[in-house]
Formats: structure tokens, C-alpha cells, sequence
RNA sequence: GGCCCGGUAGUUCAGUUGGUUAGAACGCCAGCCUGUCACGCUGGAGGUCGACGGUUCGAGCCCGUUCCGGGUCGCCA
């Protein structure tokens, strides 16, 4: 029978004693980290979010207290009232070890079994017993740390927009399902069967119309779900820093942006950032770094050798020019020890796995340079090529062609993240920049037309909007992100607040007046009663803790995540009902076929 | 849905060419020990080798299926 904390209240925190405390009476609570009996002797280290202090007793100790003290095992919880003491002997090694609590009053307010898994830092054990057992794994303090960060960080959020003028609103987590872009969650209703609610993918037309309520400047720590697969940097339901402001242009949610990263960062890590944060075009990341979220943290950036190749005698590449694509490279400084041929075909594996035709390649090893295709080039060639791309002796060119651009691009981005991770290239610091201009369509080549890169009511750029029915490839949006290290952190847009506009845009991506007005309707009626101009963005707080702690998983600053197949190993969500509650709603099972 | 990696005491791992009773460390239990702090010393318990099937005189090891976990591609307006 465990024993009452009746009477006692908490003095200290355990990690927080100091020599400064000595001689004064105190009452910790925690967990016993270790006890280590002596004989006569026994040391028990309690554990609290704080950290770690020493109980001690002896032969003078009461006995009744003293064999608790030799009854106690890992994980117990105990309420220890003692005075703080200098140590005979210290350890340095920790904040409290000056002192330490002799104890005259101990009790064991919760005894425990022996936990699967040792309750310390840096734990080997496999993350699947650590997530069964979440709540043991976040009690070392490595996850105290996370979880802690991410308080703090959420902390200055909610300071850094409300001194900016952002009102905090809640908007609500059943609504209506509008099946664009990621897939719901559904929620079935019991009082009407048949329909179901979705659970938001983001609070994003709620927000906008909070704009045309005129609360000017809206924030949410809001939490959203998409039912897609997971990822190390993805999970189905999400935590992301919403914001939408009033009569503004981009530059002025930039703005907010930038300021927020400065002051999370200065104020949570005492790391500075310097502003303005650097942009690039969507196009100009695409033709640098092949990715629109590039980690420009190293060079490695691709080279466009087109124009040197487009009559060669090399049918892979002229073949590629000619047919209106390109022949592009990079060049992998001092790597040939590192890219051998057998390396070199791991590399063409992964290319041909996400869509590429092969890859061409120069090694200049000192013994001289092989390239994969120099029988059909001539010396003058070979020599243009290795100039434009830089080689040298100890480099390896690798080169992608074909007869689309927007191949080569995210192919060659991809395997300058692939090259890099094998060069071992360091890669450290914090380097944001916005990515802007957006293309508001991509072309779906499955269904043969253009479709919208964005939801269908960010804004294009006034200088596109005359040609946004005859050129629809190179209208862009006022829609950016924020890329962190090569992650996307944050995006957002200017939105279209102008009914024709929108009409215009609705009918450009394939929906129907009535269509659109199905799913939009709320937003566009509101839309007649007065409109500001707005915009805003999303920042992705578990990416953002993440990344701010050095985390490889969204695993690692998520309390209770769910694994790999969306389920989450503690309480084995998601379960079977029983049928009384399929019943209340309406909801027949099929059997599955075997 | 595709591809790749992993699964052996509570935990982290080792396990030879397929061959006797599957080992180590830590943890756990018991005893001893008055200054430890990853305490120490002595002893002990603890295994459906993820599961099922196959090959074999014999399977932790080889083959097939499957389950669980991880990474990734598709997917994520």
C-alpha cells in the first residue's frame, strides 16, 4: 500500500539544490534513478524534470526510514524530507553534487516494477519498445529536453505574434471535407448518417475568413492531419504556427516571417540570425540546386552543359537538347576514391528509381580521365565539357540528359544530396531562405493537363494575370516558403480576395461554377461583403523544433507519435469498434476478401 | 503498392561450414559491505532464437510465406 503525500509540500525541485541551500530544511519529490546500498550506508538518486539529487542515510538514520531507503528500487516515487548538506565526498560531474539531503522522513508514494528499459540518456533500445512504453521513454532526459524545447519555443511564439498585434483563435476540428491535395480523415456523424466531417489539413479557409471578420492579424498553434503515408519528417497529424494578416503584400508577411525565425532562434538557442534571409526564385532553385527546397549548406550546384553538347555525336545528349530537354551536371570535387564505378552504378540504380534514363559520368582519377561516353566525343568537346563543369584531377562529373528539363532538374537535385552524404561533406549551421515565384500550375503528365500547384485560392502575380489563360506554364504565384537545411519549414501565399479572379482561377483548374461553389461557396459569399487584401503562411513546429534540436526524427519533439503505418504502438490506436457503435452511425463493414 | 535494412535472455549484442546443454555485458533477485555516485564483491534466476511451413539424420543459421519495426519511392493541392 503506497503511502499519502498528505502534509508535505514541495521546498526544491531535486536539480536544483545548491551548496547555497545547505542547512535548510527540504521536501523533493521524483523517481529513483539508482540506489546504491553500502551496508550501513545507502545512496538513492531521486529524479525530477530538474535533474538529480543524492538521498542519503546512515546507522543514525530512524530505522523505520532507513529500510524504506534499502526497500527502494528503480523507478520508485518518493517524497524525501531532509536538510541539505555538504558532501564528505563531491561530484562534480553534476549541478547538485556539492550536496546532498540527509534524510529524516521518507515516503513511497508509488512503488514500480522493473521498467523495460533503463530510464537514462542517449538509450540504445529500439524505438518501437521505447514508443509501447512512451510515457517511460519520455521520462529520460533526453525527451524531457525535446519536449521541454518545444514548450519554450511554443512559448515565445505565442509572445512574438501577440506583441505583433495576432490575436489567437481557435477554429474548429470538424469541417467540412473538401477533397483537394492531401487526403481526410473522416469523422462519420451519428445524427447525420451517411455525411462525415474531415479533420482539418490546415486551418486555412477558417483563417481567411477570420480576415474578413476583420481580426486583422490572426495566429494558431493549430494542429493538423493529412491521411497520407509517414515519413522520418512527416506524420499524419502535425503541428504548424498559422498565421494571416490583413492589408498586406508578400513582403510584409515575409517580414513577420523572418522576424519570428530571428527572435525563436536568438531566444531558444542564443543563435543569431541575420536578416534579411536570402531568396531565390523557384526557377533559380530548380536550375541550381535541382530541388525547390535546397539545402544550400554546400555547393555541389548543378551545371548546365546544353548548349556544349547539342551536336555531339553522342545520341543520349544531343538527342536530349534536341528534343527541347537539357544535359546538366554536377561535379563532385575530390571524389574519386569515394565514386568508383561499382559506386557509380549504385548512383545510376537510384536514379533510374525515381524516373531517370541513366546516368553519364567523368572520373579524373590521376592516372588519367574515363568518361562513360568519350568514344563518342570529340577531344574538343570533352574539353568544353570539363571546363564548363569545373573538373579536376581527383573529380567525378556526373551528368543526367534528357529530352525534359523537369526531369533532369530534381533528378541531378537528388543525387547532389546523394553524393554529398557519400562524400561525407559537413554540413552544419542553420541556413533558411525563401523560395518565391512559384509556379501556380504544374503539368500532370498522367492526366495530360495543368493543375494547380497550390490551393486554388492563392493569388497569382499581378504581371501574369493577363496571359493566365494562353501561357498557363509560366504563370507564378505570390506564394513562397521558407527552406531550412533543406527542409520545407513553412509556406504560404498572398490569397486572391477579387470574386472574378477567383472565378477565373476556379475555371482554369477544370471546376465547374457549380463545383466550386459546392465545396468554396462559404468563402466566396463571404467574399462579397468585403474582402481585405490578405495572405499569410503555416510554419511547421515539429519540423521546427526538430531541426532546432538537431533531430533526425519528427519522432524525437512529438510526445506521442504514431509510426511508420500511422498507427501508434501505446495504445495500438487505431482499434475496431464494437458494433452497437457502427450501428449509431449508420456504418456497415465490408468483409475483407482474402 | 514498390525497393532496401533489421528482429537471438528484461535490454544491447555475439553466435564459426548446418552439429553436444545458445553465450557476454548491463539489468533483475539474494547475501556481504559506512562515502558511493555506471559503487564493489559473491552467488542465482532468466530463451517459443518474431511466427508458420519446408529442406535435412540434424536448423538460431538454408528456402518459402507471414507479422512487427525503420528508411525511401509513389503519395503529401
Amino acid at each position: 500500500m503506497a503511502e499519502t503525500i498528505t502534509g508535505l509540500k514541495r521546498t526544491h525541485y531535486c536539480g536544483t539544490l545548491r551548496p547555497s541551500d545547505i542547512g535548510k530544511e527540504a521536501v523533493v519529490f521524483g523517481w529513483v534513478q539508482r540506489q546504491r546500498d553500502l551496508g550501513q550506508l545507502i545512496f538513492i538518486d531521486l529524479r525530477d524534470r530538474t535533474g538529480i539529487v543524492q538521498l542519503t542515510f546512515d546507522d543514525s538514520t530512524d530505522r523505520a526510514v532507513f529500510d524504506k531507503a534499502f526497500a527502494a528500487r528503480s523507478e520508485f516515487v518518493l517524497a524525501a524530507r531532509g536538510i541539505v548538506r555538504e558532501r564528505d565526498s563531491k561530484n562534480m560531474e553534476i549541478p547538485t553534487g556539492e550536496v546532498e539531503i540527509y534524510v529524516q522522513e521518507l515516503r513511497v508514494l508509488g512503488k514500480a516494477e522493473t521498467p523495460p528499459f533503463e530510464i537514462v540518456e542517449n538509450s540504445r533500445v529500439k524505438e518501437d519498445l521505447r514508443l509501447k512504453y512512451r510515457y517511460l521513454d519520455q521520462r529520460r532526459p533526453d525527451l524531457q529536453k525535446n519536449i521541454l524545447m518545444r514548450h519554450k519555443i511554443a512559448k515565445i511564439t505565442r509572445d512574438y505574434f501577440d506583441e505583433n498585434g495576432f490575436i489567437e483563435i481557435e477554429t474548429p476540428m470538424l469541417i467540412k471535407s473538401t477533397p483537394e491535395g492531401a487526403r481526410d480523415f473522416l469523422v462519420p456523424s451519428r445524427i447525420h448518417k451517411g455525411s462525415f466531417y474531415a479533420l482539418p489539413q490546415s486551418p486555412q479557409l477558417y483563417k481567411q475568413l477570420s480576415m474578413v471578420a476583420g481580426f486583422d492579424r490572426y495566429m494558431q498553434i493549430a494542429r493538423c492531419f493529412r491521411d497520407e503515408d509517414l515519413r522520418a519528417d512527416r506524420q499524419p497529424e502535425f503541428t504548424q504556427i498559422d498565421l494571416e494578416m490583413s492589408f498586406v503584400e508578400m513582403e510584409d508577411v515575409l517580414k513577420i516571417g523572418e522576424g519570428f525565425v530571428q527572435r525563436v532562434f536568438k531566444d531558444a538557442l542564443d543563435v543569431d540570425i541575420p536578416l534579411p534571409l536570402p531568396r531565390l526564385t523557384y526557377k533559380e532553385a530548380m536550375e541550381r540546386y535541382g530541388s525547390d527546397k535546397p539545402d544550400t549548406r554546400f555547393g555541389m550546384e548543378l551545371i548546365d552543359l546544353s548548349d556544349l553538347v547539342k551536336d555531339c555525336g553522342f545520341g543520349v545528349f544531343s538527342g536530349a537538347v534536341q528534343g527541347g530537354g537539357s544535359v546538366r551536371c554536377i561535379t563532385a570535387k575530390n571524389a574519386v576514391s569515394v565514386l568508383t564505378r561499382k559506386e557509380i552504378d549504385k548512383l545510376t540504380d537510384m536514379i533510374k528509381g525515381i524516373g531517370g534514363k541513366g546516368l553519364a559520368w567523368v572520373r579524373m582519377a590521376p592516372d588519367g580521365m574515363k568518361a562513360s561516353f568519350s568514344k563518342f566525343m570529340t577531344e574538343d568537346e570533352m574539353n568544353a565539357i570539363l571546363e564548363r563543369a569545373g573538373a579536376e584531377t581527383g573529380d567525378v562529373v556526373l551528368i543526367i540528359a534528357d529530352t525534359k528539363t523537369s526531369h533532369v532538374l530534381p533528378q541531378l537535385g537528388a543525387l547532389r544530396l546523394e553524393v554529398a552524404d557519400k562524400l561525407g561533406i559537413e554540413r552544419k549551421g542553420y541556413n533558411f531562405l525563401w523560395v518565391v515565384e512559384f509556379p501556380f500550375f504544374e503539368f500532370d503528365e498522367d492526366l495530360g493537363q495543368y493543375v494547380a500547384m497550390h490551393h486554388p485560392f492563392t493569388a497569382p502575380l499581378e504581371e501574369c494575370i493577363p496571359y493566365l489563360e494562353s501561357d498557363q506554364g509560366n504563370v507564378r504565384a505570390q506564394a513562397y516558403d521558407l527552406v531550412l537545411n533543406g527542409i520545407e519549414l513553412s509556406s504560404g501565399s498572398i490569397r486572391i480576395t477579387d470574386p472574378d479572379l477567383q472565378k477565373r482561377m476556379f475555371r482554369l483548374l477544370g471546376l465547374s461554377e457549380e463545383e466550386s461553389y459546392q465545396k468554396f461557396g462559404f468563402l466566396t459569399d463571404a467574399f462579397k461583403y468585403g474582402a481585405p487584401p490578405h495572405g499569410g503562411m503555416g510554419i511547421g513546429l515539429d519540423r521546427l523544433v526538430m531541426q532546432m534540436l538537431g533531430c533526425s526524427t519528427l519522432r524525437d519533439v512529438v510526445a506521442f507519435p504514431k509510426v511508420q503505418n500511422a498507427s501508434e504502438l501505446m495504445t495500438e490506436a487505431p482499434g475496431v469498434v464494437d458494433t452497437q457503435q457502427l450501428e449509431d452511425l449508420g456504418i456497415v463493414l465490408k468483409k475483407t476478401e482474402e
